[in-house]
RNA sequence: GCUCCCGUCAUCUAGCGGCCCAGGAUACCGGCCUUUCAAGCCGGCGGCGCGGGUUCGAAUCCCGUCGGGAGCACCA
């Protein structure tokens, strides 16, 4: 059996979201586990739509995921070019060649037309597709359509009796009756080719062995099969490649077939979109959500391995994933787990990497720079065992330390109101100073200082670590006390204690 | 309207005729620990959409029913 060729092939509008990257994560997985190629295509055969800044975003997507392709923008590769737009002469060979065949007729009505046909048979309680209105044109009838300036599209003529059925890797049998399927438009009336077109073709052409892609285009299947057919008939895509100078396909090609993955819904169990909120990749990567984390929890997502187990590296997933295993309703994208496991991953990076992996989120929200400072990445790699227990995702660590990098308290009214007050005058005068006369700065010295100073005014360890925490960092929240305090400097941990007695109100 | 797909705790998922009066994870609740917030540990709550069959036995098979989703574009 040869090496599996499998493909992602995004539109590119908008962003990468969640649900096209656990797709392109599938066939990736799949194509590293069996030693196959995975092929990046870009599908910006809608001009109106599909714009560059979005295709460097998916790319980038993908690359921030660890998903690296065989063939496709970029790394070029032997059955290019990988931009649709750069395949229109091929896409219209074929259906020059289809037209020849009569597999394709040319139909002549306007969109609007269309439009009103479709919302008559809605009214009516029919099928909104195609009725078949200009199957069978006569030559006289073209003329007169061409003389009053219409352009033709072009639909391939769908059996009308009969039932097409396949094998998918994920739901088994499925079938359709081709009464039920109209005839689709393969090539706009201005000349470019449409997706089931430029799909088929570009599938067959690049020698694609399984698609893998969303229920969605569940029903879209017997048209590409047909599609499959046509191309194959008599060498139809063999010769089209080679007259219009695109690469052979390869030699032992076979045509594709099916693995459609359940959908992934939002909290309302409609498909996910952007109405609900942040579903793009790159959004999760601002938030601070680790790559590894995403890919395990995408392929979650639609598969399991057995019963328990759903914690997996990229390598044991690539060993273990599998069409079979994938599911087959659809799954609710929870971002509480998601989290969860962010930040059990987090857990388990070590002081140097959380802190590395740190360093971009500080910058972004102006803490830190890029490339940080030496002081800074000491800061940072000081603060990563604190934050460690206490983040489950980068970026919930700024608010964490936000107090540790800045000159000015941000001021926390109701953690002030709460502990500036009271003992805490005497608390703060105190602790400061006491602090000036410590010898070393360092954990043990300030736990030291802190306990005494509680001793000595007879309160407990509450009533002096809180007012402290609060006057030093703003808030009642922060990493623990005595470890924070001895990152940062003395003089600026003194200066705030003294600072914050003029807040107290009695 | 027609076609296709799906239906196990709040959520995701295991289950493919007896191992299941249904297992795991997240969420939630309670306890311990504690300088805050967390983390950790221990414990708890909680489900086979419904109705018929088939069978000694059904979450698992069949039929029906209800519910959800998708598609039916000169969008992909």
């Amino acid at each position: 059996m040869p090496a599996p060729r499998v493909r992602f092939c995004p539109a590119p509008s908008g962003w990468l979201h969640v649900g096209g990257a656990r797709t392109a994560l599938y066939n990736w997985l799949y194509a590293r586990g069996r030693g196959g190629a995975f092929v990046l295509r870009i599908e910006d055969t809608d001009a109106e739509r599909a714009t560059d800044a979005s295709m460097h975003g998916m790319v980038a997507a993908l690359r921030f995921l660890g998903l690296d392709w065989d063939e496709g923008p970029e790394v070029g590769g032997p059955h290019g070019p990988y931009r649709q737009s750069e395949r229109g002469p091929l896409y219209a060979a074929v259906a020059n060649a289809l037209l020849e065949a009569d597999a394709v007729y040319d139909a002549y009505e306007t969109a609007e037309e269309l439009a009103a046909e479709r919302e008559e048979a809605q009214r009516a309680g029919r099928s909104p597709g195609y009725a078949g209105g200009h199957r069978d044109l006569t030559d006289e009838e073209r003329q007169a359509y061409l003389a009053e300036g219409r352009r033709p599209v072009l639909r391939v003529r769908t059996p009308d009796r009969g039932e097409v059925s396949f094998s998918d890797a994920v739901r088994g049998t499925v079938s359709f009756d081709w009464k039920d399927i109209p005839d689709f438009v393969v090539q706009r009336a201005d000349g470019t080719s449409t997706y089931f077109l430029a799909n088929a073709v570009d599938d067959v052409a690049m020698g694609v062995s399984l698609v893998a892609r969303g229920e969605d285009l569940l029903s879209a299947t017997p048209r590409q099969l047909l599609l499959y057919e046509l191309l194959s008939r008599e060498g139809l895509i063999d010769r089209a490649l080679a007259d219009s100078g695109y690469p052979a396909r390869p030699a032992d090609a076979v045509l594709p077939s099916f693995a459609h993955l359940p959908l992934l819904v939002g909290e309302d169990r409609k498909p996910l979109s952007k109405r609900h909120g942040s579903v793009a990749v790159d959004e999760f990567r601002r938030q601070g959500y680790l790559p590894e984390v995403l890919v395990n929890f995408l392929a979650l997502c639609g598969w399991s391995y057995d019963a328990t187990s759903e914690r997996f590296t990229v390598d044991e997933l690539v060993e273990r994933f599998g069409f079979e295993r994938v599911g087959r309703n659809p799954s609710f994208f929870d971002t509480a787990k998601l989290r969860a496991m962010n930040g059990d991953r987090i857990k388990e990076l070590d002081d140097r990497e959380l802190a590395e992996r740190l360093l971009p989120h500080l910058d972004e929200a102006g803490l830190a720079g890029m490339p940080p400072l030496p002081a800074e990445r000491e800061l940072v790699l000081g603060l990563a065992p604190l934050l460690r227990e206490r983040i489950q995702t980068l970026a919930d660590a700024v608010p964490l330390v936000a107090f540790a990098f800045l000159d000015e308290v941000t001021w926390d009214e109701r953690a002030v109101a709460k502990w500036l007050k009271g003992s805490a005058r005497d608390v703060l005068a105190a602790v400061a100073a006491a602090f000036e006369g410590v010898g070393d700065w360092n954990v043990e010295s300030v736990t030291a200082t802190l306990d005494g100073v509680a001793a000595e005014l007879g309160l407990g360890t509450g009533k002096v670590y809180q007012p402290v925490r609060v006057a030093v960092s703003g808030t009642d929240r922060t990493p623990p006390l005595p470890e924070t305090l001895a990152l940062l400097d003395r003089a600026v941990v003194v200066r705030r204690l003294r600072a914050a007695l003029e807040r107290i109100v009695d």
